[in-house]
DNA sequence: GTAACCAGTATCCAATGGATACCTTCGGCC
DNA sequence: GGCCGAAGGTATCCATTGGATACTGGTTAC
């Protein structure tokens, strides 16, 4: 059923909360070539500030998205990698970025004219 | 392309940060089915507040996602309703919404289990 | 005259997001 | 031996957003 991504109190819409992040699609996107370094994220995903890509990561890692690696080296390297649940995400997400990529011109013109209508 | 995506400054960025947002994602799914009013949605989307409410859909029918049609009567009613482009919005969403819900188990055992260890 | 209906505002406060600066450890350079 | 830079973050502070609650306005039914 979808009628209880509407409750608040539902999982299904904590994980929706959790998955609609926009920081967060945009790691699942910079992952899916494989594992990156915490500064390739950093620099890939334009915006995004240190305090809150370690948010993001943390999280996604919490919820089974991600992992973490840590290598005892100096200067110090951590990679991040998606899990295999973290894989499945990819689809959807694509579905929706491409939605965005086909439609941007529509919703960038209707955006346009109603400030200036 | 995807890249683009990681641009702060691309359309698509701006784009996708819309349609990320989670009350976007429950407006839309609350209009599946056809035209409801203010109060209706309101009531279905748990948790919302009408301030938050009203802003999503103004943001909403200035992207073209949505109409908004204001009936001359007393009591008042406002009647939103997908435009073809909104409607357009529902498969990738659903594709999100269905992952989310088969994999809701997953996630929330990895959160736990998180907290614990 | 007063309560209810609907679709919002108005007001205020808490939480989140973001910008910037700083920390740590070690190796290499001078 | 002192200094700089590398990577992966924290710490701190402020701006923006989100959210809770109360209130408005025109009309009609009681």
């Amino acid at each position: 059923m979808d009628g209880d991504a509407f409750n608040p109190e539902c999982p299904t819409r904590l994980v929706l909360d959790r998955i609609g992040d926009k920081w967060s699609v945009l790691v699942v996107l910079s992952l899916r070539k494989g594992p990156r370094r915490f500064t390739e994220l950093r620099d890939t995903i334009g915006g995004v500030t240190p305090k809150v890509l370690t948010q993001t990561l943390r999280a996604m890692a919490a919820d089974g998205l991600l992992t973490r690696h840590v290598f005892a080296e100096v200067p110090p390297r951590v990679e991040y990698e998606l899990t295999p649940l973290g894989q499945s995400l990819q689809a959807p997400i694509r579905a929706v970025t491409d939605w965005a990529e086909q439609h941007v011109n529509e919703v960038m013109a209707a955006r346009e004219s109603t400030l200036s209508g």
